[in-house]
Formats: C-alpha cells, structure tokens, sequence
DNA sequence: TAAACACCTAGCCAAATGGCTAGGTAGGGG
DNA sequence: CCCCTACCTAGCCATTTGGCTAGGTGTTTA
C-alpha cells in the first residue's frame, strides 16, 4: 500500500505557472467529469487527478501532489474513513488544501471535517458553477471556505450555548447501526460481545450527543449526519 | 418562465438528424454538467434542456419535447413527487421516454418508477460514463433499462415469493416521519389527530411492507428507501 | 354490488426501552 | 501523578413497544 520516497519531490507551487492544479476524490463519474468541466471551463484550473476510493487518493495525492484536493467523504461505506483521510492527508502533504464537497449537511461532520484539517466544505446540491470555482482558489490561497448554507449552520452551532458537536465513538456507532437493523439490546449485547447493560450505556451516551431521546431518533439522525 | 405554444410543433423524431434531444432534471449544478458533457462528448446526442424543480420539469418537456427525459426522483424534499411525476409525464408526454438517474437504490422506489411510466433506471454511483449514453439510447428505442446493480436488485426482488414492494401509504408515511423525529405513539397520536391505536395499526401495517420489526428498523429502511 | 383499499379504534400481554444511579478498567496527555 | 476519555457492568422502575385479535367507516374499482 505506501508507495515510499517520493516525498523528495517538492509539493505545491511547483509550477511557474499559475495554473492551479487540482485533484478530484468522488466515486460517482458524473460528479468527476462534472467538477472537470466546471473549473477547466473558464479560470486556470487543470484536474490532474482523479481518485474513486480512500487508498488511491493517497496515492494520488502523494504522486501529483496537487494544490487542492476536492473530496467527498462518502467514498465507501464508512464516511468516518473519509474524516481520518482528512487528517491524514493534511498532516503528511500540508502544500495540499482540501475542499470537501459533501451530498448531505450535517453540522457535525462540517465541524469534524474542518477539525481535521479540511480547508473548506461545499455542499454538492446547494452550490453554483461559479462557486466551486472561487471556492477551490479560496482554499487555495489559505482561505477556510464555507459554501451555501453551510456558514449559516455551523454559524448557528456556534452560537447555541450547548456544544452539540461531540461527536460518536466507535462502540456508540456499532450499537446504533445494529439498532438501525432492528436488533434488540439483548441482541446487540451478543452481537459485539458485551452485557446487554453496555449496550444500553452506549446508547444513552449516544442519544445525549445527538440530542435523541428514543433510539428511532437515534437512527434517524445519525442516518442524517451521515454517520451510518 | 412558461414560453407557451411551441406543442404545435410534433414531438419526437421531428428532426431528420440522428441526434437525441435530451433535458436532464436535476437539482445539482454539478450532476447537470456531467451529464451534459458525457453526453454531448461522442454520440449524438444534446441536451437541450434542464430543470430544477418538479414545476420546471413539466414546463421543460412541455416547451422542448425531448426524446429522453433524464430525471432524478429527489428534486425536493419529497422524493414521492418525482414518482407522480413520472407518471403524468409519460401519461402526458408518451413520446418523452424517462430514464431515472438516483442517488440511492432501493427496490421499493425502482418498482414504484417503472410501474409509473420510467423507461429506465440507473444509480449515479454505479454507473459508468459510457453506460449512460448507452441507456439513453437504448430508453429512446423502446427498450427498458437498468443500471448496474439495479437489474439484480430487481430480479432478486423477483424472485422472492413475497411481493415485498408494496408501498406505503400518505397516513403510514406521516406516522414514521414521526417516530424519526423521536415521538411516542401518544405523542404522534396527539400529533396527528388519531388515536394511540390507530398509529400503533399504522406502524404494524409499515412493518409488514418493509419487513421491519422494531420502529427504529422501519425508520432505518424507509430512509434508504428514500421516502422520508 | 362486491371486493379492495385506506383509514380508524379497542384491548390484551409479554417484552423492550429510557432514564437514572453507582460502580469498575485501561490508556493518553498535561 | 491526576484527569479525561473510551469502555464495560449492575440494578431499579415507569413507560413504551411489538404483536395479536376483532371490530368499524368511506371511497374506489372491477
């Protein structure tokens, strides 16, 4: 999996040109040739790369060294990797700004996302042609970039007193997607090898962080916040 | 936005070239350029049109009169719209063949299209760029198409004994958009007017279609079902 | 007109849940 | 070293649930 050296390649600002060189993380081809068209249509932006899963953007990443990555998090079916590949990536290749360019909004990934180092987050349904655009140059240039509607919720957030943006331990995950096939405590408890009492203290712990009061809520929001 | 007349021009095949006429309705920017630019890449193919809204979506085919219509369900917050508007639109439109182009996969809601009039069904994520004009072309003669993974889904669906498709109905849908939301049943009684008893018919009713047992079950199922 | 469907209500009972208090371990970081 | 976090366990009790049976209405459709 690690490709090794490389990193004696200097990263970023490569080129004498003014050319910014960006690299795409989606599972869906639409969106990736879509995202191509959009920013090779007008300004000075060339995708240099494209990558469908979480192994082939380090790779990717690691092989172009590109100025800006635009990821969706979702590329299987553990967004959670999406947010340790933001960590990852911002740490080994610092000279790569990313821009995340989620399908759902949940205040709790934004939050853990730009946490992580993610330099800016756009929602693929609220955002306009022009925007994705201004919006990889921001980044680019050091700036954080919040696209539509996503200010105004991390905004709002912010401004509640309480800090709802605790976000889930893995156990907590594990129960609430054996509670989202219907499992009953009892069953759960059997399913990943605990008493049925560590099954209910997971759940209460994850019902206070989401704000739920029944474990139907639970679902539902962890389902919302992409969790699931 | 309504440009009148123009449905004195005869729809369908009006054109002595080969090129398909093509308007894709969906509400992500993004999406639209792919599309467009797979399309128009190599065949002949033009997307002459393109809508946002459920609304637009009438007024386009009725103004253009595409061969193919190119929709995804989910142009709103209420994803049963988009399978009511398959209908009329393949009521009203016979020569608009309709290929739905989804976000998520779910037997229930491909059945329900194909039943309304959809030609074809496709999954962003599963399909593949030369796939798409394939599909198109393949809806436009007649043909019904589906996607990657959609075709297996539906056989396996098939071939269960159980006709586990049924869909749900406005009153049960009201009643699990309500347990989401964390309500009890005294709760959701009070909420909509009903009885404790009457919810508790509903939710049994809602668990025997989506084979769920445990409310947090059925919420689960109907979100990746898309109906909530 | 009969069947089919969506809708509404009642009551029963075992099981599951939510909300709480009150402990325990192990590891990481200041 | 202590604090914090994630993790694990126990018990209590009121409330909610799942699953059932057994009715009712009005509308649409064959």
């Amino acid at each position: 999996m690690d490709k090794e050296g490389r990193s004696d390649v200097p990263l970023g600002r490569r080129s004498p040109m003014a050319t910014t060189r960006v690299m795409v993380a989606d599972r869906n081809v639409i969106t990736r040739v879509g995202i191509r068209s959009i920013l090779e249509r007008n300004s000075g932006m060339a995708v240099v790369a494209e990558a469908t899963s979480y192994e082939a953007v380090i790779d990717g990443v690691d092989e172009h060294g590109p100025d800006v990555l635009i990821i969706d998090l979702d590329l299987g079916d553990d967004t959670t990797r999406g947010l340790k590949l933001c960590e990852e990536i911002s740490d080994r290749y610092p000279n790569t700004k990313i821009l995340v360019l989620a399908n759902t909004l949940s205040e709790m990934i934004v939050v853990e996302a730009l946490r992580r180092g993610a330099n800016g987050y756009m929602c693929k349904d609220e955002v306009k042609a022009d925007e994705l655009g201004k919006g990889v140059k921001a980044v680019q240039d050091g700036d954080t970039v919040l696209g539509r509607g996503v200010g105004s919720l991390v905004a709002r957030g912010l401004g509640s007193t309480r800090g709802s943006t605790e976000h889930l331990t893995d156990r907590e995950l594990d129960v609430i997607r054996a509670v989202a096939k219907g499992l009953s405590n009892k069953q759960i408890a059997h399913e990943i090898f605990v008493s049925e009492s560590t099954v209910k203290f997971h759940l209460q712990n994850a019902s206070k962080k989401l704000n739920a009061h029944r474990r139907a809520e639970i679902v539902h929001r962890a389902t919302a916040a992409g969790l699931l």
